[in-house]
DNA sequence: ATCCAGGGCCGAC
DNA sequence: GTCGGCCATGGA
């Protein structure tokens, strides 16, 4: 991997493993707009990145290099061996051959906790393109203008103190629905200090599961997708309808519980178990897999 | 149209 | 402790 900055623009060279379309369509977030095939427009961190890739070479698109190395090297987990980890997975999984194989290029984002928090509210029960569509309402109502591009703008993720003070009402405005009482107790109690988000960066798994789980409108499922997407706990592995019918589908061979599957889960894939889960749930999901 | 969606709450048992 | 109905909303 070779980093340059040219005219404002920041260029890797030699980047393997990694392919920006897989990336963020896998799934795993919400905030993005496609400008054409391997282009893409991310809004995260207050900021409008446009990610652009030319086989193994991705330009990031007005920035510099302390920007990337303060933002976005770790968000987009450039640092990460990516090639260690799918070797060890397939090591003692010949089972993830043909998902591996056809999504190679996923890093697994390193996305801002408190945003992956609301979005993954948000996400139950919904489609994906339905989540978007909550996600950007949201961010219009109760976030920050931080730019525009081709003549669009584009708002900033409220923050905790910005959705404090919503109301139920405004929140069901933004198509929320039963949600909206969620979104609030969230924002609460991060706003009185009752969940600390910096502290939760420093528990353990297990113990920011439970304070994650403290939340109306959190059960498993949501913590885990927090603790993976949000935290870098890549050992956890979030467990939804999808995920359950391909491993039922897959390895169980039978209908089988979430205690169940997170056991199997845990045996099988160790500390790289939510690297699995990204792989197996794009693909499953788009062979339709135990559909 | 009817069903279901990257679930979780709540009340019955 | 666990099982089923229900929750808004819109896409398939």
């Amino acid at each position: 991997m070779k980093i340059v900055e040219e005219n404002n623009n920041v260029i890797i060279k030699d980047l393997e493993h990694f392919n920006i379309m897989q990336t963020l369509e896998c799934g795993q977030c919400f905030r993005f707009y496609k400008i054409e095939d391997l282009d893409y427009l991310i809004i995260a961190f207050g900021r409008i990145l446009r990610i652009q890739q030319e086989d193994n070479q991705i330009t990031l698109y007005n920035t510099t290099m302390n920007e990337f190395n303060k933002i976005w090297r770790e968000y987009l987990d450039l640092n990460n061996d990516y090639e260690c980890i799918k070797e060890t997975l397939l090591k003692n999984n010949q089972d993830l051959h043909q998902a591996i194989k056809s999504k190679w290029g996923i890093h697994i984002l390193k996305q801002d906790t408190w945003e992956t928090l609301i979005s993954f509210i948000i996400s139950q029960n919904k489609h994906i393109t339905h989540i978007k569509k909550v996600i950007e309402i949201i961010s219009l109502a109760y976030g920050d203008k931080i730019g525009s591009y081709n003549g669009i703008d584009y708002y900033s993720f409220p923050t905790p103190e910005q959705l404090a003070i919503a109301t139920d009402e405004g929140l069901r405005a933004c198509k929320t629905g039963f949600r909206a009482p969620y979104i609030l107790d969230a924002s609460q109690k991060v706003v009185k200090g009752e969940i600390d988000i910096q502290q939760i960066k420093k528990i353990t798994t297990d113990e920011a599961r439970k304070k994650l789980i403290s939340i109306k409108g959190v059960g498993n499922k949501i913590a885990d997708c927090v603790l993976l997407y949000g935290l870098g706990r890549t050992e956890t592995f979030p467990t939804d309808v999808w995920i359950k019918r391909i491993v039922e589908n897959m390895y169980l061979k039978q209908e089988s519980k979430l205690e169940a599957i997170q056991e199997f889960a845990a045996k099988q894939f160790g500390d790289y178990a939510g690297y699995a889960q990204q792989y197996l749930f794009y693909y499953g999901r788009e062979n339709r897999i135990g559909k």
